[in-house]
DNA sequence: ATGGGGGTTCCAGTCACGGGAAGGTCAAGG
DNA sequence: CCTTGACCTTCCCGTGACTGGAACCCCCAT
């Protein structure tokens, strides 16, 4: 398979196949042209780092989990640590943008939105709040 | 004012102050010895910078806030349409990592994280959901 | 004179790619 | 045989909003 046929099938770019090529997430083989071929393990292998991606991993994250995930002896311990971090990251990040949206939501409510000046998005901001 | 006090001031580091006149955000003075000299209105500014930022506003959000600001003329719908086009941001990006952690919420609890290898996180990153 | 705590510039790195240039390869059609 | 067009290759630059660090200057106190 070329890394057309394999963007169509994992759906990531090839430009960021490549990218995973390059820092050695996946290593397919290469044809006597120079095109990369691709076995179905590569495959499985970008659809999971697809999948691990989409889920918000980073990919220094996604790197432990292909690990784990190929080696028979892991405990699950270890891949729920990962996992639990990972949801911790991204709560704190819920929490954050939660906050945000909550003080936005409160001024966007209190400005009029026609055609004068005053504005308390803009006295907020000012710091005449 | 030096930077130093500036920093202590706002708050912000003095290498996002020096950012901050890099890209023109701020303009303050010079010494005779090269170092920025700070008036009030460049704090206040860089103050207004801080809080919208915090806010999650991008620095061309600032820029266009901070003209606003400047601007006696402006009309507050002008502000708030740039407020809401930023918290409609802010909410797909809570959608999003809410599905995130929903989806890693039931993983983690279906995952023993025992020292055995079996992983249903692993599982469902390798496809077999 | 020396030490320490300011300040300055500039360059490189972050993260996970995306855009685009310049060029090689392959299969089909005229 | 030639061309066209769709592939593929590498390489380099840009993104956003900074952060770290090097190398150097300035000023005050001891």
């Amino acid at each position: 398979m070329n890394i057309g046929d394999v963007s169509n099938q994992t759906g990531l770019p090839a430009k960021t196949i490549r990218y995973y090529e390059d820092i050695g997430l996946v290593k397919p083989l290469r044809d006597d042209n120079g095109y990369r071929r691709f076995r179905s393990q590569d495959v499985h292998k970008l659809n999971f780092l697809g999948r691990a991606r989409a889920l918000g991993f980073t990919i220094e994250d996604c790197r432990t989990l292909m690990a784990l995930y190929e080696d028979e002896t892991r405990a699950s311990a270890d891949v729920k640590k990962v996992a639990r971090a990972h949801m911790a990251q991204i709560e704190a990040k819920i929490a954050d943008l939660n906050a945000m949206r909550d003080t936005l939501s409160h001024l966007i409510d209190a400005c009029a939105g026609d055609d004068r000046p005053d504005c308390p998005i803009l006295q907020d901001l000012g710091g005449q709040a």
